[in-house]
DNA sequence: CAACGTTGGGATAACGTTATCCGGCGAGGA
DNA sequence: TCCTCGCCGGATAACGTTATCCCAACGTTG
């Protein structure tokens, strides 16, 4: 009921006030009204007043494109994430770091998607951002390099981007698999399966390999118990009939990602899956809700966050620093499923 | 080891390319790159191809800033929402949708921080965004007034915005707390306590009122079954031994948002919740791997979001259009735990 | 008293794009 | 053959801000 929104006449837009409308209401130069509101310290007080009176009398608010246009910095990054809108600590640490410089954020979803993921990017660019985080999904980002030479800073996180030298911030895949092959052959498993993310990505290829790697290491076969691939209910069904349904069963379940933990929560269903020993890699929101709690691999997401606004700030501060990555350290967080012994299943 | 990134000579930064080379490098004039990079259909199609070989030769890529001071138009909407990178399915509509209509979203979070949201929409505001869709938390908005009168179109999500009239999407929160007290109503129980979000949040204030009410339709006493408050630990403990340890102690529980439900999952441990009935509004990921799976109150949160970029869309294109408020249906969701008959509680 | 730094404000040229106005050129009609 | 009309490309003025240059006024000093 505000008579605010349907006035100005029949369809006038009410043009917004600029600098020089306040310049003339405060009867004052341009300049002037400009130094004010970059607080520039060389204005009088009596004029500072004037001019900060006739901003409030027309509601003057700066055009921040005009700005960006001249200053040419934009004072904002993006973030080209696989989801926003999803748990997503990493991508909460990067906001809260990016806040904290003074820096607004601009994330967008990628959605799995190689087309999107280009498309964001290079709307990005064309928006001059001062620089980007991004979460590579495809596998060409050639189109990337020309951006590149002109001074656009870039840092991928969660795993390299292919063929072109930015930095880039990840977590310690290896280590994360070995920490869960131990954890479990400790609590007394010989078998133990890996079910997880495809090796066409980056990180399932690399959790994968860790895993076969940690297999080879302790003398077991690989044969079987290596189960990388798309996340589908039916091939996790699948992988997990391989596994569990054998002559010689696994007792024990790495999963390589939250998507396919839940997936495989969701097919065992409660019953089954408190029978056998999993760690998963990646924490999972509720994880210590369900029963048994979800043992985990936890990634230090909110270092990771914070170090790619870090890498990318120092990247604009001097763009032409040596390109660096930097391994993120996971840590083991026990809180049940992991700790189920081998007996349970035999019980079974 | 690329050689692009740190060429340049010493310490050059390489000049972006712009329209002007553009026209330099193909021998055409600047009209005629501008008119090519619009697909303006009036040009030649040698023109077309000699310009387009310079962009691609220069690798330009068109100022955004430059485009939206001139036409005016951002292609950009804002979204200030509670919190971006958790699960927030509203979100992911609005990113959805805005997609499907080409336009950029540029989602930040409040974090639950009146000065924030404030910080954040005048942000907004002087990027000269199309229009915002902003989910309020603070009490007081009387500054964006004047940004409404320049034409600012903004839509309010969830809750409307104190003393502003702008379009506004939300759920039906009277219904939905109506559904949940039937339904256990339904299922034997007479003694239904309520513990939900504080009564200064919208939400909060409106579900407390519509469980009052509902406690009254029954003819049940209010006293000590009402339990809104802010969502801490020890509130969330307090309200739940007020209800559950009194003489004549409730045997179903109604919990009032994603945050309160969690709490009091946490507070009673799988033991308890598993004895008590529980309805909780909003749907809570992973609510079907809870033991016993949580039955809900489910926004159609995709609808919501979709809603509230359509609304922004009409507002942008009519200004004058009438202030239009959605409410948007929410549905029960069976899975367990609203279904847990009144015996289980007296055999504990 | 004149010359000189110093402080603080005014005109004006960018930033990179789009849009308005216009002029050149080929074709069709008288 | 000449005039006019349509068509397409070229100079130029915005959009709203910041930054460069410059000058007026003032106080200080030789």
């Amino acid at each position: 009921m505000s008579p605010a929104r349907d006035g100005h006449g029949s369809g006038g837009r009410a043009k917004r006030p600029t600098m020089v409308d306040v310049a003339r209401e405060a009867g004052v130069a341009l300049r002037t009204v400009s130094r004010v509101v970059n607080s520039d310290p060389t204005v009088g007080p009596e004029y500072v007043a004037k001019v900060q009176a006739a901003i409030r009398a027309l509601h003057f608010r700066p055009d921040e494109r005009a700005r960006q246009l001249r200053t040419g910095v934009a004072g904002t990054i993006g973030a080209a994430v696989r989801r926003i809108a999803e748990a997503n600590p990493a991508l909460a640490a990067i906001e809260q770091t990016a806040r904290t410089a003074g820096l607004t954020l601009l994330a967008s979803s990628t959605d799995f998607d190689e087309s999107r993921e280009r498309d964001i990017l290079v709307s990005m660019c064309r928006q001059r951002l001062d620089g980007i985080i991004v979460e590579p999904f495809g596998e060409s980002h050639g189109y990337l390099e020309p951006e590149l030479d002109a001074g656009m800073p870039v840092v991928s996180m969660d795993r390299p981007m292919s063929g072109l030298s930015v930095d880039c911030v990840m977590a310690d895949n290896a280590s994360g698999i070995g920490m869960a092959f131990h954890h479990l052959h400790r609590h007394g498993h010989r078998r133990i399966a890996y079910i997880g993310d495809s090796e066409r990505v980056f990180s399932g290829r690399e959790r994968a390999a860790a895993f076969r790697a940690a297999l080879v290491a302790h003398g077991q076969p690989v044969h079987g118990l290596v189960h990388p691939g798309d996340i589908t209910a039916e091939r996790v069904a699948a992988a997990l009939h391989t596994a569990l349904d054998a002559a010689d069963p696994a007792t024990a379940l790495v999963t390589g990602n939250v998507d396919t933990t839940i997936a495989v929560l969701r097919r065992l269903g409660p019953q089954a899956a408190s029978r056998l020993a999993i760690v998963a890699f990646d924490d999972v929101p509720l994880a210590d809700l369900l029963q048994p709690a979800l043992t985990v691999i936890a990634q230090d997401t909110a270092r990771i966050g914070h170090t790619a606004v870090e890498l990318l700030r120092a990247r604009i501060a001097d763009p032409s620093r040596p390109v660096q990555t930097v391994i993120v350290p996971v840590s083991l967080t026990v809180r049940g499923s992991g700790e189920v012994p081998v007996s349970a299943v035999t019980t079974a």
